[in-house]
DNA sequence: AATGAATGAGAGTTCATTCAT
DNA sequence: AATGAATGAACTCTCATTCAT
């Protein structure tokens, strides 16, 4: 899942032992909070995991919470950016629409940990660092619900529901999937995000 | 140490000091968990906020962990008795379908503590209560799952949407209700449940 | 629930009603205290075995330490008893010396747990409780010991040996049974004892 | 490598200021086991002694449990070593049993602290662990009977009594020393060790 | 004679973090 | 860049005992 891997041709590519340090700390540390909660995910489990030492960890993170905020960065960072991506093609509204909440849901299946931990343990950030995360957040549900504003001034989508209800009702459908899909079930991710587009846009026809 | 319950006839019966122990217990716990999470909460703050013991409260539950598990035991068992009552009301199935939803919307606003903790600290209880949890639960989202499915019987909904699908799409919206709602804002409960019932019903439509 | 005591003929000797509360709780104490421990039983968990309360179990006995020291008080006069009666009949030095090496085998034997309580646990009775215990076992010892003297006095046994250096030698084996016999084993109490009592006695020989 | 020792020079090298952390911490949790028995000494306690913290000694052990059955483990690993090495002198038979005898006396009596740890509190030790400690020791018992059968079958030693009785008899009494033995006593531990080794060996006389 | 709610002290253990090297 | 010993505070939970009823 992470790409961790040896920046520098030459490295060693071993078997637990690829990537730089760093990024061998995020991304184990991503899988324990994922499966543990990052509370009772402890330090030495992580760096043990990792297979580096706690004065390692301190050497490169401040503390925990820089773990799990760096978690939270990235993924923040990689949904902003392909929304980013969607909102601007050349394409009819409800087309942009449609693929942009395809789109969420097939990234956000396709980093499930980081969005587990995104539900589960967002509110155990400092408050400083959650303030800035949800800054981040509303940025990027902000982008999304301008796309359904520009469609109900411009009649395609109906305009009796507050577009920003609309934004947390749908994104509540996509931060769940977390609790329920299971790679390997009877659907994938892009039909998941099919359907999922189709119920939004259903219901706001106008 | 604390002396605690109105043993004074006239004692105020005010936030702190109503009720049996246990009820106390179990109404603080449901306020720091749902403000803190669970395993920020210590013990220790919760018998002080209730003003007892921790002798007191091992005496009454058996751990930590069960007081969790009774908060999430009471939601569940009052949001299903609700869920039933509305599922079988004389009515066609699309105004069945809009009162269940609208209604698991009001109910779970205001139990609105008691729906984040489910949210964030399911995962923390141990892994033979969680089943217990999971089996209520998804009796639940069958329950809701059967007015879905005879709708798409009868031709009331469209069909070409996997039925618990869209229970989890719609369910995910209901819990993300915790982060972002606040009672005060510009919306009523049940202005927000018919809102959400209409999108529910409109994605619905044949 | 508990029914109890049953003091008057008549009651029903049922199967884990008899007795009086006192004995019931004396007999499942010894058998826990036997098993775990002193400290690693809790009045919980005797006062259950026993089904009473733990009200009824402080309302005869002052604390968990009377408990124990009701269990080695009835031992103690039970073995010193048994070894007056053997020590005075009318027999030659010899087989009176068998008799009560080989008896003493038998009856701790007879009563294992209450032995090994003695072993294990003796040194956590307050202070005050231990000398007095420790008082009336060397009583104990003093009998035996001048059964020897007796010997050595007459030349049945040899001199050169402190007696009271072979009844620690002798009884250290007698206090051992309890980590080694077992019931149902290859050998009958008795057998054990007399095994016993013809090591001491040919160690003795002049 | 420990930080803890001797910060000022001309601190007393006395009692509990000298060694490596480790081995202060095994050494004052032996004193106070023996003396106070294993339940009864608080982890506080021993830090106490040590002069160091929890946490430093949480570093070195898993557990309470561990610093018991490191005790364990040393002791037996030296016994057995010692039996080892008089079991195989170039000697008749009779004398190796009498050495052998003696010395486990001696050795004993050398750390009375550990063996009254042995008695007291082996049974409190997990139940794994115990088996570890139980095999251990079972082999220095067999090694011992193994210098019987041998006199057995020589005919050195009588043969109507079962070897193993014969080993359980006497080590019976040697683990007993700890309940009666005081240094300063009028007896030398080679003296009660040379007493105990004639009654073993007259006791076996055929 | 007996109950059971409540106490309060202390148990063993975990943990994020620091710091000399 | 990295180690790992050590800290110190906090954690959940247990327990013998008391006392109003």
């Amino acid at each position: 899942m992470t790409r961790a891997n040896a920046r520098k041709p030459g490295a060693a590519p071993g078997a637990d032992d690829q990537g730089s340090v760093p990024r061998r700390l995020l991304s184990h540390a991503t899988k324990l909070f994922a499966k543990k909660g990052f509370d009772r995910t402890s330090v030495q489990e992580i760096v043990e995991a990792a297979g580096v030492t706690k004065g390692a960890m301190y050497h490169y993170f401040g503390s925990k919470d820089d773990l799990l905020y760096e978690i939270y960065a990235r993924v923040l960072r990689e949904q902003t950016e392909q929304l980013e991506k969607v909102a601007v093609i050349d394409a009819p509204l409800r087309e942009r629409l449609t693929a942009a909440a395809s789109d969420v849901v097939v990234s956000t299946i396709a980093s499930l940990d980081d969005n587990k931990i995104f539900a589960q343990s967002m509110h155990q950030l400092s408050a400083e660092k959650q303030k800035a995360v949800r800054a981040e957040r509303r940025k990027y549900h902000e982008r999304f619900r301008t796309l359904i504003e520009e469609g109900q001034a411009s009649g395609d989508f109906r305009a009796d529901k507050p577009a920003d209800l609309v934004v947390d009702f749908f994104f509540g459908s996509v931060h769940h999937l977390g609790s329920w899909y299971h790679r390997g079930g009877s659907l994938t991710a892009r039909q998941v995000g099919d359907h999922y587009a189709d119920l939004l846009l259903d219901s706001l026809r106008p």
